[in-house]
DNA sequence: AGGTTGACCTGGACGC
DNA sequence: TGCGTCCAGGTCAACC
């Protein structure tokens, strides 16, 4: 079995979040651990402890590439624990006798014994709490579901490459470097081109490419969920075949030319410079 | 205000 | 072998 471990962009936050409702929806939070690691925690931890001790939990979903708790609290207004994975993230759900792994950060013990752990080695994750009627919505556009002609808009008069407007949450939120690439590929666009510059059709085959590698990538995620959620963090997800992510300087699938890397946004960026224009 | 850069972290890969 | 250096990248603050 071929396993690899990937960064939490949009498709593997689905799958944690799925995985995870599938197995805590509908139990109460008994208690509550924190780590006492300040960056981990962008609400202070007595906040995070006061909101999720005793509540129900209602859902667990995605919005962006945060996994959003829904909690039920008798007496209280409902509230929202939004979970971000960062680069190292894992959720896990695990029996109590399990050891926790190195580096967790929060665990929520709830009704039956189990324990829903946050381990986080390199602490670029968040913790927050949102309270109150008024749901999570994210920084963003949804990318897989905003209509093309609200995707197009969102680029419209930008003067920054297409690339760092993909990775830029505030236009639209779950895109990281994985599917940025392998969505511009798909599409045939240089990552350095101007996003203001693109054309209607250059902007419906992105809107498409990016619709299609990410329901791809969700649709893969689903067969190694349990492996990822119930084991101790160890075990990844089974990928997307990447056509240009970490292949620089290996040969196009596509038109065999050799791709190129370049730095776009801050980030390390591969494309073909034949197929891509 | 839009855009760009660097800091935050730590494990793993690589070079000498 | 072991040490040092570099690299990965999501987000945010600071800057232009």
């Amino acid at each position: 079995m071929e396993i690899d471990q990937t960064m939490p962009e949009l498709p593997e936050v689905e799958t944690v979040a799925n995985g995870v409702d599938a197995r805590v929806r509908g139990r109460r939070i008994q208690r509550v651990w924190t780590s006492g690691k300040p960056q981990t925690f962008k609400s202070s931890e007595a906040e995070i402890v006061a909101a999720l001790t005793a509540a129900r939990i209602k859902l667990v979903h995605r919005v962006g590439k945060t996994i959003v708790m829904d909690l039920l609290r008798t007496g209280k207004e409902p509230a929202q624990f939004l979970i971000h994975l960062g680069m190292t993230g894992r959720l896990l759900v695990s029996q109590p006798e399990v050891p926790l792994p190195a580096h967790t950060h929060a665990v929520l013990s709830l009704s039956d014994g189990r324990e829903v752990r946050f381990v986080d080695p390199r602490r670029f994750g968040r913790l927050s709490v949102l309270t109150g009627a008024a749901a999570y919505q994210g920084p963003g556009a949804e990318p897989t579901t905003v209509p093309v002609e609200e995707f197009s808009h969102l680029f419209k008069g930008r003067k920054l490459a297409i690339k760092a407007a993909l990775l830029n949450q505030s236009i639209l939120h779950g895109v990281g470097n994985i599917y940025a690439d392998e969505s511009l590929f798909r599409a045939g666009i240089r990552p350095r081109r101007q996003a203001g510059q693109l054309t209607r059709e250059q902007l419906a085959r992105l809107h498409a490419a990016l619709r299609q590698v990410l329901s791809q990538a969700i649709k893969l995620g689903g067969s190694s969920v349990s492996d990822y959620v119930d084991a101790d963090g160890v075990r990844g997800f089974f990928q997307l075949e990447h056509k240009v992510y970490s292949r620089a300087g290996q040969p196009c699938l596509q038109c065999g030319s050799v791709l190129k890397k370049i730095v776009v946004g801050g980030r390390t960026t591969v494309y073909c410079p034949r197929c891509q224009q």
